[in-house]
DNA sequence: TCCGATCTATTTTTT
DNA sequence: ATAGATCGGA
């Protein structure tokens, strides 16, 4: 097959090794998108019907390229018919499908983050707990990642162990918020992002024939990224292949920068036992970058102790050195970043869209911006906020969530009172409580409000009037398209209206565009032809724009694509981008590695793996900055440049920083030093918490996998000051707090915390081995 | 019920 | 810096 003749011998080898289990190690820039792509093409080409083949991306952008290529390459539009996209788009369909066989409605919501946390925090309202101490990220974050662990809310909460740790880390509630979160998702027939994994397993695990119908459907699968998934992800997958294993697995170890949400390297290293005849083919020859970068790359990545061995080499040019630049402040970065782009554009003639800067934090972007902007050098941002998580357009698809699904609460309660119609918060609480005293859900209550005498007459009469609107809208869901609907919608709610008067300022213009543009795109939707092959009338609707509209981010925005500008994004979204011109920007301690991954060595190593990734997005030339001052939260902080610049190889490095990379070892060695204990005790209250934390997730991926050895070491600061000396009673100094007085002591040992009354901020609970009190 | 003033927490990364 | 929450007055 002439395909074949593009492809180097091992990644040939893996194309053609079409049946059983495979692996594909490969290494940054080795041409693994290519191995998949052709693959999928050698099996359509081999007769493979293409419905037969599923192929699970990391991102629908992925997808969507994807499946382009292997068009161009077989020449048909066959490839349209491949299941080609993310984990949670695949599945969320599959689940519409079967929804009913678990209690869902087909028409189920997603719920996305937004969603989850407003929820959390009502549900922590009604609880009447502290939401600083339940803090709802932290309580999502625990409910996620017993989601990506396959356990239910009834599991968590007879789990002792589980239980402890949330008792030991003074949340006992954890559990109940979980049971009473998910109760609640399941009557707005709603789901968040982990359930469509979850749920998407329980239907495999419960429904054998729902099982062998697809993996008789599916008969070979491919899943990249698959050091980024998992261990729900996971076993969907060995669920679906297990009937015949024509699996291919591609993945690098080395790139594996998101366990902060479950991911498990072990899933590729597990493969050798699960498939006992597994093949793997190591890609290690990088076409991408130049031997500068790749040998870089190369040299931060080997101080990471756990990794599979391989050799990434490549037979492009050395290349320039890579540019190490130093600037005094953050916003000087940026003018420096802006005028390097500037002057490299004409000394190479490069256009904008080869330029990618890259930062561990979107909060970084602001700089950049503004000194591009400056400059007049055309940017686009991804990540941020997407398009679909602005203001103006979740009120707008609130209204076509609601219409869709009546009982998606968090969607009525968004616009019972938007535009204004008179439903203030006393009415809309009251509701809420009787909704839950009659176990209806707040929608059953708004439809038959005239019918009780909960609130007064005019009120009533106002929801009323919102209902008839909401049912009216009802009625056209499959008469209208999508647009008409959406359209309509939007003009008869008084929404358009609101957004068209408020165009006053700039932001009140944007936001009526933004709608416009949320038209635009219906419009285009309704006029494509329908992909539902049994759909019995021929219009695309409003449910069908709405399915997956959760799951779409911000790369997945089309109007991005083709324009000539500069690409700004964290270096997660920048996973399995290239660039010819690639800067890294913020490489300082505590901001890369992040302050919230200094805790323990897998911390660190998954912040190198992010360092490494960064590295190798570049393709011909590689600049890496540091500021020696950042505004954070409004205020400037002195910064030291990162640990992983003392890192770089001086053989690769042309080092404009100032300082040379040597000396700068030593002046960071000192500077540690002479900031030591002020940091310690500035932290203390937050590592705690951080500590607390990553001991539990910890354990629950342990858990998850039935080892019984649990790992609860955490570091520990050496110094605890007068800890182990203070009692009740006595006067103690705080460095953050100031003078108190002890009130009460507690816990012993590691535990032993103390109750001190501090004049200036009142009572607080101290950890002794943390909070270095001087007794006074 | 609505509106503005004031306080506050936020920032790791994302489907 | 800034969006969101909270509170008091109209």
């Amino acid at each position: 097959m002439k395909i074949l003749e593009e492809l180097n011998d091992v990644q040939r080898k893996a194309v053609i090794s079409t049946d059983g289990p495979n692996m594909i190690i490969a290494g940054a820039g080795s041409g693994k998108t290519r191995v998949l792509t052709y693959k999928i093409a050698y099996l359509i080409n081999k007769g493979v019907d293409p419905f037969n083949i599923m192929s699970l991306t990391f991102t629908n952008k992925a997808a969507r390229e994807m499946r382009e290529r292997i068009e161009s390459i077989i020449g048909s539009s066959e490839a349209r018919n491949v299941w080609m996209g993310t984990f949670h788009s695949i599945f969320a369909r599959i689940l519409r499908i079967e929804a009913d066989r678990i209690g869902y409605p087909q028409n189920f919501t997603i719920y996305d983050t937004d969603d989850s946390k407003s929820i959390i925090k009502k549900i922590l309202k009604e609880q009447q707990l502290d939401n600083k101490l339940y803090k709802p990220n932290i309580v999502l974050g625990r409910i996620s990642s017993a989601k990506n662990n396959l356990i239910s809310h009834i599991a968590y909460n007879n789990n002792s162990e589980l239980m402890a740790a949330d008792k030991e880390s003074a949340k006992p509630k954890i559990g109940l918020l979980y049971t009473l979160y998910q109760e609640r998702l399941r009557k707005a027939g709603a789901m968040d992002f982990d359930d469509l994994l979850f749920n998407t397993n329980v239907l495999l695990r419960d429904f054998p024939e729902v099982l062998l119908k697809y993996q008789k459907r599916f008969k070979y699968f491919l899943v990249d990224e698959y050091q980024d998934t998992n261990y729900s992800q996971y076993l969907i997958v060995k669920r679906l292949a297990a009937r015949n294993e024509n699996l291919t697995v591609v993945g690098d170890d080395a790139q594996s920068i998101y366990a902060f949400r479950g991911a498990n390297i072990q899933n590729i290293l597990n493969m050798k036992t699960d498939y006992s005849d597994l093949k793997t083919f190591k890609l290690e020859q990088n076409y991408r970058s130049t031997q500068n970068i790749v040998n870089l790359a190369n040299s931060i990545i080997s101080r990471n102790k756990k990794q599979i061995k391989k050799k990434v080499w490549t037979s492009n040019d050395t290349g320039t050195k890579v540019r190490l630049i130093s600037t005094s402040s953050d916003n000087d970065e940026g003018n420096m970043v802006a005028r390097s782009i500037f002057e490299i554009k004409n000394e190479e003639k490069a256009e904008e869209k080869e330029f990618a800067i890259l930062y561990r934090t979107n909060a970084q972007s602001r700089a950049m911006e503004e000194a591009l902007r400056r400059m007049n050098i055309p940017y686009r941002i991804y990540g941020g906020l997407s398009f679909y998580s602005r203001k103006e357009i979740k009120d707008l698809l609130a209204y076509y969530r609601l219409v869709i699904n009546p009982n998606d609460e968090e969607a009525l309660l968004r616009i019972i009172n938007y535009p204004k119609r008179g439903i203030g918060k006393t009415s809309i609480e009251k509701l809420q409580v009787v909704a839950n005293q009659n176990k209806i859900s707040l929608w059953n209550l708004v439809e038959q409000i005239q019918s009780t005498n909960i609130l007064p007459k005019a009120t009533a009469s106002r929801i009323q009037e919102f209902a008839t609107m909401i049912k009216s809208y009802m009625v056209d869901l499959d008469k209208k398209n999508a647009f008409e609907l959406a359209d309509h919608i939007a003009k008869s709610s008084g929404v358009f209206r609101e957004l068209s008067a408020a165009r006053d300022d700039d932001e009140g213009v944007m936001r009526f565009e933004n709608v416009e543009e949320l038209l635009n795109g219906l419009k285009e939707f309704s006029e494509e032809e329908s992909d539902e092959v049994d759909a019995d009338n021929s219009i695309r609707t409003l449910g069908e724009f709405m399915q997956d509209i959760a799951l779409y981010t911000d790369a997945d925005d089309k109007n991005k694509e083709n324009s000539n500008s500069v690409t700004l994004m964290t270096i997660h979204a920048a996973k399995g981008l290239e660039f010819p011109y690639v800067f890294i920007v913020g490489l300082e301690e505590n901001l890369f590695p992040s302050i919230m991954s200094l805790n323990s060595r897998a911390d660190i190593e998954e912040e190198r793996r992010l360092f490494y990734v960064a590295i190798t997005r570049a393709e011909k030339r590689l600049f890496l900055s540091y500021a020696k001052s950042r505004y954070k939260w409004g205020d400037l902080q002195f910064t030291e440049p990162s640990r992983f610049i003392s890192e770089l190889e001086a053989k690769f490095i042309d080092d404009l920083s100032g300082d040379s990379i040597f000396e700068q070892k030593e002046t960071r060695k000192k500077t540690m030093e002479a900031s030591d204990s002020k940091k310690k005790v500035w932290g203390s209250k937050r590592s705690y918490e951080v500590q607390q934390q990553t001991a539990t997730q910890k354990r629950d991926i342990m858990q998850a996998k039935n080892l019984t050895k649990v790992d609860t070491s955490v570091s520990e600061p050496e110094d605890t000051g007068d800890a182990a000396k203070v009692k009740e009673g006595m006067e103690v100094f705080h460095e953050r707090f100031g003078r108190g007085k002890v009130v009460s002591i507690d816990g012993t040992g590691q535990n032993r915390k103390a109750t001190v009354s501090f004049n200036k901020v009142g009572d607080k609970h101290l950890l002794l081995r943390f909070a270095k009190l001087k007794i006074l």
